[in-house]
DNA sequence: GCATTATTGAGAATGATTGTCAATACCGAC
DNA sequence: GTCGGTATTGACAATCATTCTCAATAATGC
């Protein structure tokens, strides 16, 4: 093996646990920034640069899909949930938030399909629906 | 009608045609600031306030496309590219930029399948494929 | 308990994008 | 073609999300 370990062991924290803990409470989307003040208001005095960096962390195992609020009129900041680990997709409202996981077998072999056709490898996708939901439609 | 007029005069300068042409150039994706400098290279001085105003203008217009660049070590900046007018979806090397446009109504019929199932209305989406392109696969 | 060192938090720094505003250049009217 | 009202421009300041810095703190193994 020619892996130099220097990969710095990771430790639990009550702050780690926070935030994933706050993640886990909310049904859609949020940004850090959202998060971060939910946590202030509950009581915790968790950094804002902590719950980025705990976020990062979260997306990076897995445990939680980010995806960038793009809509209209925003500045484009990136949007956390925690979700199911398996692949899948999300059908968002965009007056509440409410978020449905989508899997759908054919939409991904279509993708890998679309790329095998055009001679590209190594494909990934970034797929999501957007609507107003049953609630928000009054 | 109770449209009050409101809506000021869109009038044509040289430097939205020098946006307009600098982005019919090129064949992927660019930002802002890359097409910014590009412009300059070539013997412009239009500003960069102002590359960022047409880009805008184009994307509204449907003369030009958006994406955010995620990929991997980006801070998310917005890319535009000259597009087809109707609706269609892409395929991008994530190695040399190349772009290939995506048509498939049978994606178009499943997200909005979804979207109703769900009890969602007035339904979008965002849909791109990525991967690396033959060239790029040495 | 103790030493080691990953993690934290406050604030500075960064990078993309937008706002400000006086100077400029379209464009329709004369 | 000239003129005038006003949309547009460009240099720079301002904003916003996110990352970096670094001394202080706390988790982990012994
Ligand atoms: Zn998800
Ligand atoms: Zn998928
Ligand atoms: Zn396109
Ligand atoms: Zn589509």
């Amino acid at each position: 093996m020619n892996q130099t370990m220097d990969v710095p062991a990771k430790r639990n924290t009550k702050q780690k646990d926070a935030v994933r803990h706050a993640l886990s409470e909310t049904t859609g989307f949020v940004s850090a920034q959202d998060l971060h003040l939910v946590l202030r208001n509950h009581g915790s005095t968790v950094g804002l640069a902590t719950v980025y960096r705990a976020l990062a962390d979260l997306a990076a195992s897995g445990e939680a899909d980010s995806i960038q609020a793009t809509s209209v009129a925003g500045t484009g900041e990136t949007l956390f949930r925690a979700c199911g680990q398996s692949h899948h997709h999300h059908l968002i409202c965009t007056e509440c938030g409410k978020t449905v996981e989508i899997a759908a077998a054919t939409v991904e072999k279509w993708a890998e399909a679309i790329a095998a056709e055009n001679g590209f490898t190594e494909s990934s996708h970034t797929i999501e629906i957007y609507g107003r939901c049953a609630s928000c439609t009054a």
